[in-house]
DNA sequence: TAATCTGGTTTTAAGATGCAACCCAATTAT
DNA sequence: ATAATTGGGTTGCATCTTAAAACCAGATTA
């Protein structure tokens, strides 16, 4: 049977899961972040099969994720650039990777040290924050009930 | 061939794909946090075949996302609860979901609202911030090259 | 005692993936 | 000028994964 798609759930997280949460689409977004736009470079950073790499790509120029350009005056040449939505990806691979680099940590190597440019310092940790700034956790949160505004059911 | 698998990448990412970057997974550990504890509660919600949620479950608990613990005295029945490591995917969770609210918005449906139990207040935009505690974004961050540590090479 | 609930496993068909081979236009080397 | 290489794909095939439905066994409820 056919993989389950989540177009038109009601849930932003699976509609955003529908478009980047497959097993190579965020670290392409990850590898487009560093740098790379590239077919070529794409496929031989992360090691994935051309056509599975084709399929992806058009999948997130589709998405809004990448555009294509065509580079070199001839045609036939491209580069798969970031977009405004696609970078705004950021925070999500972040936290992701903090969450690797904390769990998870390579037993060898350091986990990856990313700053600043403007200071020079390494960036926070990434943090859900209440409206005064002061970092929360899952269970400081709740939905207010549209019902009864009073009701403050656990939720996220 | 075997779906690849990321296990021994030297990239945090890939490793943290690897054991939530399925379509199920984050799904998954979304509507825990939401409360859901019971493989039937499970089921129902997300409309997950049966075999695969069994195979997901474990997964995650291989992983330590979750733990299977007995409840009902006499054993066979079970609740899956969020670990510290679950509970610490919040703010990937939360960035996603804001992600697909502002570039997936239902279109019939106002985005989640999501507060703080303390404050009654709705959480901030969850994002990326340098040592002072400013916003940035991809373009504003370098990783230093060890070998010369005045490069500022673009990258995440 | 029968029916139901819970948490699964098995079977089957259809999709998705990885790999290798092939293709063609543009570029580079000889 | 011709040959070799690069970039960006497509195609076919074998294998793996998935969805759905049937089935199952131990508790619980009627």
């Amino acid at each position: 049977m056919a993989r389950k798609r989540f177009d038109d759930s009601n849930c932003s997280v699976a509609r955003a899961l529908n478009q980047v949460g497959d097993w190579w689409s965020l670290l392409i977004v990850l590898h487009a972040m560093y740098g790379t736009r590239r077919f070529v470079d794409f496929q031989q950073e992360l090691g994935i099969a051309k056509n599975i790499l084709c399929d992806r790509l058009a999948r997130l120029v589709d998405n809004g994720v990448l555009k294509k350009v065509e580079v070199g005056e001839h045609g036939s040449r491209f580069e798969y650039r970031l977009t405004e939505k696609g970078r705004d990806l950021f925070p999500v691979v972040i936290a992701l990777r903090q969450w690797g680099d904390k769990w998870n940590p390579a037993p060898d190597e350091a986990p990856l040290d990313l700053r600043d440019r403007a200071t020079g310092q390494p960036v926070q940790t990434i943090q859900v924050r209440n409206a005064d700034g002061e970092p929360i956790t899952v269970r400081d949160v709740f939905v207010p009930d549209a019902s009864s505004p009073g009701s403050k059911k656990d939720s996220v």
